[in-house]
DNA sequence: CGCTTTTGACCTGCGC
DNA sequence: GCGCAGGTCAAAAGCG
């Protein structure tokens, strides 16, 4: 939050360097967004779509995987190394039968965060306090999610995050968190919560865009994701990797056209893939010994 | 003392 | 319409 005043709120721009495709996508259930065939987006899009959240990804050669446009990004905060993706166009989300003609680049930027409506309106003590919420559409924020092979729940990504919640998570014995940013003008949220196939995965739902840059890098404006993981806590410890999370109705839609079985590349060895979240809780743990050449740079020689 | 986490209750959306 | 599951709130407790 101390740095937040004195930097810019976009992260440095990333010219897009690969063709990768990526998939909207509705964990949460979606409205007509789908409907739109608005499912891919090419890289600049994505690239912006990350860029909107302001997480400030950059294809990394090296890692790129996929010659048939389906490119891994790495970004650069040091818990994201892996491919993420734009999930749906969330502006949409949540709010079907509205307006949802919005891209995904300028929904949540211009969408008045949820919270933030929520609590400018304090009703009368006299008022229950969830009366607050009746009338209240939720406008969902852009999202993308990815899993990552973690041992912590709560991977380090830069930013200061409050939980607010945790629930049970029906068929799955491990509890979801919700988390907060912690900075007051940042709506930016996530979810965690740990594959029940394997408990080992951590899988990481970001909605919502930064508004300011991390707190745990002080330059984070303008550090490049090896800085980045030069920083990073956790690197030395944490065996990463993330799918990027397909979700429910796009799963089927893509499925014929992106997924494929997690594919060994040349230059990485890594292995990604395109998938929907029921499918990913279900798949099967990352090959280890793809682990280490998916990690970007930054974190391989340690 | 301030911030974070925990936790039970409440709200909302969706499927049946 | 009802029930369920997910998501959120906010008071209380914990912690540094």
């Amino acid at each position: 939050m101390e740095q937040d005043k004195d930097k810019p709120l976009q992260p440095p721009p990333h010219p897009p360097a690969t063709t990768a495709e990526f998939a909207g996508d509705s964990s949460w259930p979606l409205g007509a967004d789908d409907s739109d065939g608005s499912y891919f987006y090419s890289v600049d899009r994505n690239s912006s779509i990350l860029s909107d959240f302001g997480w400030n990804l950059e294809p990394v050669q090296s890692n790129r995987i996929g010659s048939d446009g389906d490119g891994l990004w790495v970004p650069a905060h040091p818990d994201l190394t892996g491919s993420v993706e734009p999930i749906g166009t969330a502006a949409a989300v949540g709010t079907s039968s509205r307006s949802n003609n919005q891209s995904v680049s300028t929904s949540s930027s211009e969408d008045p965060p949820e919270k933030s409506t929520v609590s400018d309106e304090k009703p009368p003590l006299e008022i229950p306090r969830k009366s607050k919420k009746k009338g209240q559409k939720r406008i969902r924020q852009p999202r993308f999610a990815f899993m990552t092979k973690s041992d912590v729940d709560h991977l380090e990504d830069g930013y200061r995050w409050r939980k607010y919640g945790q629930k049970a998570v029906k068929n799955s014995p491990f509890p979801r968190s919700y988390y907060r940013c912690t900075n007051s003008k940042c709506m930016v949220k996530k979810r965690v919560e740990r594959s029940s196939e394997d408990p080992s995965i951590v899988i990481t739902t970001y909605e919502g865009q930064h508004c300011h840059h991390t707190v745990g890098f002080p330059r984070a404006g303008i550090f490049s994701h090896e800085s980045a993981f030069a920083g990073c806590p956790l690197a030395p410890t944490m065996s990463q990797i993330y799918y990027p999370v397909q979700m429910q109705r796009e799963n089927a839609t893509l499925s014929s056209s992106v997924s494929q079985p997690c594919q060994t590349h040349d230059e990485v060895g890594g292995s990604r893939n395109v998938i929907a979240a029921d499918e990913l809780l279900q798949h099967p743990p990352i090959d280890e010994g793809l682990l280490g050449d998916i990690v970007p740079p930054g974190m391989r020689n340690r």
